[in-house]
This record gives structure tokens, sequence and C-alpha cells, in this order.
DNA sequence: TCTGGGGTCCTAGGACCC
DNA sequence: TCTGGGGTCCTAGGACCC
């Protein structure tokens, strides 16, 4: 008899859970987290209460607000939501080094090294489950497969806050309808739908090529197993939707200017470079447009990333004769200094001007090129920073 | 009824090169 | 006068997730 080895584990209704936890008053109530019934925007959480009464995540807050008028309305402490989601998967880590944190309140755990140490896996779920409730006191669900498609639908199962192991994965899974599956969204739906298909069983019956390409992976490829990797971001984004929709130019402008402030103090904390940056605009109608392109080279500088933005604002703007409801900026291809060492002649025109300066105030030897660090076969950390934040104020 | 903000991944189609 | 086939790189947009 074989054992599931995967163990995925939620935390229930985190955001309106974390509310309740730090406000005692509002148990029991229907907290809805998101922000102000009158304001533009979604329900991030619903507590289980407010949820009876039609109220879920996505929606919007006015509709949340008709459907539930005496629900409790609060704005997100996403940095509180944060710290405990630290706190969570550090937990989990201590139960095995294969931890997967796939979202700020949701993991993967790969028990497959552990299952001979216990007796049995169900009891080792039953102990995560309490020590994680014990120690960040919040309620979760967990489920254990054989994939990490079929622990996470056994977690599906179990909430809220049971404990649900699935013996044979295949005919699970084949049992339930479409729109359970992690993946087929709203469009996919409506086209399997369309094709008269609820089930998975039923596609794996007509369509069964699909049912190769979308279903079966889960099962039998590598993707079944909780990723062991450390998640690289890929990309940074910030954005704002106005409360109201705005047409004044110098106005989007300068909303414009403060999301690229904050991307470009974020870059320089954390020591990461962009090499392209994107601009997105959606207009009163709802219609949406993005534009991208390149940076000149891999930069955090304010400048270089306004400039490109700006002008890709300036295209977007002209799709539509409308007022605009948001604007937002994103940089990806990021890079890390690390990464860029082998890359640093290709700029060295910019590069040249600030060496110089540098070598000119604090001596020849205060600064070295990427050139000579490599001949050294040095790579101090201290003296890439030198280097690549030489390049980057040479603009 | 009105539809956030932060992400990932995939695909179609054009440009360009050999 | 009619023009291949493939590969690669790039951008825009869509689908999806929490």
């Amino acid at each position: 008899m074989k054992t599931p080895f995967v163990l995925h584990i939620d935390i229930d209704a985190f955001f309106a859970a974390v509310e309740v936890m730090l406000n005692p008053y509002l148990k029991g109530k229907p907290v809805i987290v998101g922000g102000m019934p009158d304001e533009r925007g979604v329900v991030s959480t619903a507590s289980y209460e407010a949820r009876k009464y039609g109220v879920h995540s996505g929606m919007a807050l006015r509709t949340a607000g008709q459907k539930c008028p005496h629900g409790i309305f609060v704005r997100g402490r996403y940095h509180v939501y944060s710290r405990i989601s630290e706190k969570f998967i550090a937990c989990l880590t201590r139960f095995s080094p294969r931890v997967e944190a796939v979202s700020i309140d949701e993991a993967y755990i790969d028990l497959s090294g552990n299952r001979y140490l216990h007796s049995s896996v169900y009891a080792l779920a039953e102990k995560i489950k309490k020590t994680v409730e014990r120690e960040i006191g919040l309620s979760v669900s967990v489920g254990l497969g054989f994939s990490r498609l079929g622990a996470k639908l056994a977690t599906e199962a179990a909430k809220p806050g049971g404990l649900f192991m699935v013996a044979d994965e295949k005919t699970f899974i084949s049992n339930l309808t479409l729109e359970k599956i992690p993946g087929i969204g709203n469009h996919t739906l409506l086209i399997l739908q369309a094709m008269g298909i609820k089930r998975v069983k039923e596609l794996e019956r007509a369509y069964p090529a699909i049912w190769k390409r979308t279903i079966a992976p889960h099962f039998y490829s590598q993707s079944r197993y909780p990723a062991a990797r450390e998640a690289k971001t890929k990309s940074f984004s910030r954005e704002t939707t106005f409360p109201e929709d705005i047409t004044d130019r110098d106005m989007i402008v300068s909303h414009l200017a403060y999301l690229v402030d904050r991307l470009s103090v974020y870059l320089i904390d954390h020591d990461y470079f962009a090499g392209r940056v994107e601009v997105k605009a959606r207009f009163s109608d709802f219609s949406t447009y993005t534009k991208r392109m390149p940076l000149e080279y891999p930069t955090y500088s304010y400048n270089n990333i306004w400039s490109k933005a700006l002008f890709l604002l300036d295209q977007l703007i002209k799709k539509k004769k409308l007022p605009l409801r948001l604007v937002g900026v994103k940089v990806e291809d990021i890079a890390s200094q690390r990464d860029l060492l082998p890359f640093i002649s290709i700029r060295s025109e910019q590069l040249s001007r600030g060496v110089s300066d540098i070598k000119r105030r604090f001596g020849f030897s205060s600064i070295f090129t990427a050139r000579e660090l490599l001949l050294e076969k040095i790579y101090p950390v201290e003296r890439d920073a030198i280097v690549l934040k030489t390049a980057s104020l040479t603009k």
C-alpha cells in the first residue's frame, strides 16, 4: 500500500483571521478585508461568516457592501500578514527541508524523506497542523496526496480547519468538476462547458489528448514534487487605480513618477538591476494596454527608468480618447550585481567617466574595472559594488 | 454591481538573419 | 515576376493565481 507523501497546507481565510486574532471583538462577525465598501477595489479575504452572504475574494467592494451591509470592512495590514507568513514557513521548515512556499498563506512539503521515521504520515500531518496552529495562532487546513495537485485538492476538501488524505488520487481527481482544478480558470471553463464537459473524467473519456496534456502530467512529471528551489522573483511592479478616472496629463505623469520612484528605491534597497521597463494604462472603459522597452543597460536609476517610462506612457495615452483609470509600471529582466559582472565592459563609455572621477578623487587604486577584477581572479563583494554602482551614476 | 495589486507563464505575430 | 524555410529575438496581450 502506497502512502501519500506530499503535504499541502493553507491558512484559513488568512487576512480576515489575522484581523480577528488582533481584535477579538471581530470574532464570529462577517469580516471583509480589502477596503471600504464605497471604494474602488476588491475583497482580498472574507471571513467564513461573511462568505455566508455570498461575499468572496475578488468581488468588488461595493458589491460586497450590498450583499453584506452590516459586514465589518477593514483595510489590509499587509506587513503584518507577511510577518506571520514568515513565521508560518519557518515553522514548516522544521519538519522537512523541502518546503515550497507558493504564496503568502500556502505551502507544499515533501515528506518522502520523513515518512519512514513516523508510524503514519497521517499522524505526522496532524502533528504539523497542531504545531503550526499553536505557533501562529491561526487555523489551517491540510491535505495529503501523491502529487502537489492531489495534495492541494485534498486541502480544498479539508476546508475549513480539517485534514484530508487521498488514498486513490486518480479516482479522486477524476470525479471532481473542472472548476476545482487549479489552472482552469473562467475562460477555459466556459470553453470546456460549451464542449459539454463538466468533470475531469468526462474530459478524459471524450478528449484523452487534452487530458494527457493538462491533467496527466501532474501525476507523472516532476511537477508533482514540491520544488526545493528558492524561487527568484522575475519582475517588480507598482500600480495605482485612481479614486476617480482622470484626464489631466500632468496628474497622470506625477502618479507615474511616484510609482517609478518607489520601484527605483526598491531596486536599490535590494541590489537589483532592471533590464526592461513596462508601463500599463487602463482606461475608463476598463480596456488595458501595456508597452515595454529595454533599458539601455541594466540599471536601478530613477532617471533611466523614468525617461523610458514617460515615453511609453505618452504612447499609451494616445491609444484612446478616454479618461484614465489606472497607471502602472513594471521592471523585468532582473539581475543582481553578480549576474552582471561579465557584461560590465559593454557599458565602457558610461563606466570610464565615473571611474576616472573616482580615481581622481580617491587615488588610482580605489577602483578597478571588472576586467581587472577578472584578471586578478578576485570577486570581493565590496569591489563589485564599487564598480557597478559607479556605472549607474554615470548616466 | 463593478471589476486591486502583486506576481507567473504562454502564445501569436512581426522583424530579421542565413 | 515571384519569391523557401528555419531559427531567434522581440513585443503585446491573455490566462491564471493568491
